[in-house]
DNA sequence: CGCAATTCAGTTGTGCACAATTCAATGCCG
DNA sequence: CGGCATTGAATTGTGCACAACTGAATTGCG
């Protein structure tokens, strides 16, 4: 029965002056949380992990091509918005799929500081083989996807609560400078 | 009203032969599965990379402090259990931390295959100033606790799963050899 | 006992994540 | 139009994640 001095929120306890028992068992808890989240992300990863090894690719450069599957063709900016991942990550990720023959890339004529990524013949049959993947999970996890999709709901409410936040922390940081 | 056609559990759709709508359909739905969690994963890290800047300690390396926090000393082989890490990653983590001044390295005299970790007093004290991380975290967030350990037991189900997936794969992936 | 299989930490190599920086292209404002 | 801030991609450097491997210590079994 632990936490049970905890009142509703977290963000209840903001204002104890010295650490307490309280402060205590949250950093336990901080670490439980922290803990899972990670965890469950590595687990995922290592599941597709070996499910992709057929198709040749990594569990990110199968989460670029399912954003190119869907649109075909997309600068780099967007994919990034899409996977909130930025460019330090996606050039030299692209250029892997580029040197396997998945995707070409070209600046846009419009802007010449955009980079376009589009699928080749061969990163679009890929495709093909690639709907089997969601199966192949589905079926060795079993999961209820009701409860998946909800499960997707929460945590894109809580990314977005985590995003809003830092610069919250930032600010706070250079006030102490 | 996407997914109407969908049967309960994705592990249902398991025997389809062909590539039909709904596998686009669950293509899509894999994306922004693996997109959420991946993407509260990192939403997280960041987060706490801000927070932890004061306390000269990266994500992983919190997450390592807050086991030894518990224990005081550990085997190395133990941390990777809490924290489903192997050696390859606690290695040169643990070799930061020493390095940092905050752990110490021994082998065991028992078992001299073994390494344990142990907390120096610099080590013990930063908890000290670790205990105010949840607080700021609470407080950027004001996340509800009830809600956040539910969302953590969903999760560890869900790492559970998979894990006990990737060695289904793996034996379907052998007999495919 | 003796040796084969196992266990544990560490190393190497590949790839992802992100901060910080660079540089070119663009947009904006006077 | 000219100059200056902004934007987009790429690069560099650090650190994490993990597979594959090495080598030493231990365990277990004949």
């Amino acid at each position: 029965m632990p936490f049970k001095f905890c009142p509703g929120t977290l963000a209840d306890m903001t204002e104890q002056p010295t650490a307490t028992h309280a402060d205590q068992d949250f950093l336990r808890l901080d670490g439980q949380i922290c803990f899972a989240l990670n965890a469950a992300s590595r687990a995922f990863g290592g599941l597709y992990r070996v499910v992709l090894k057929d198709l040749g690719l990594t569990y990110p450069q199968y989460l670029v091509m399912l954003v190119l599957w869907e649109h075909g063709e997309m600068p780099v900016k967007e994919i990034g918005r899409h996977l909130r991942l930025d460019s330090g990550t996606l050039s030299p990720l692209l250029k892997r799929l580029e040197a396997a023959g998945l995707i070409s890339r070209e600046r846009s004529t419009q802007d010449e500081r955009s980079v376009r990524a589009r699928l080749t013949g061969e990163g679009a049959a890929l495709r093909a083989r690639a709907v089997e993947v969601p199966r192949r999970i589905a079926a060795a996890t079993g999961f209820d996807l009701t409860e998946v999709v909800d499960l997707q709901a929460r945590l894109s409410r809580l990314t977005a609560a985590l995003d809003a936040a830092v610069p919250m922390e930032e600010a706070r940081e250079a006030q102490e400078a």
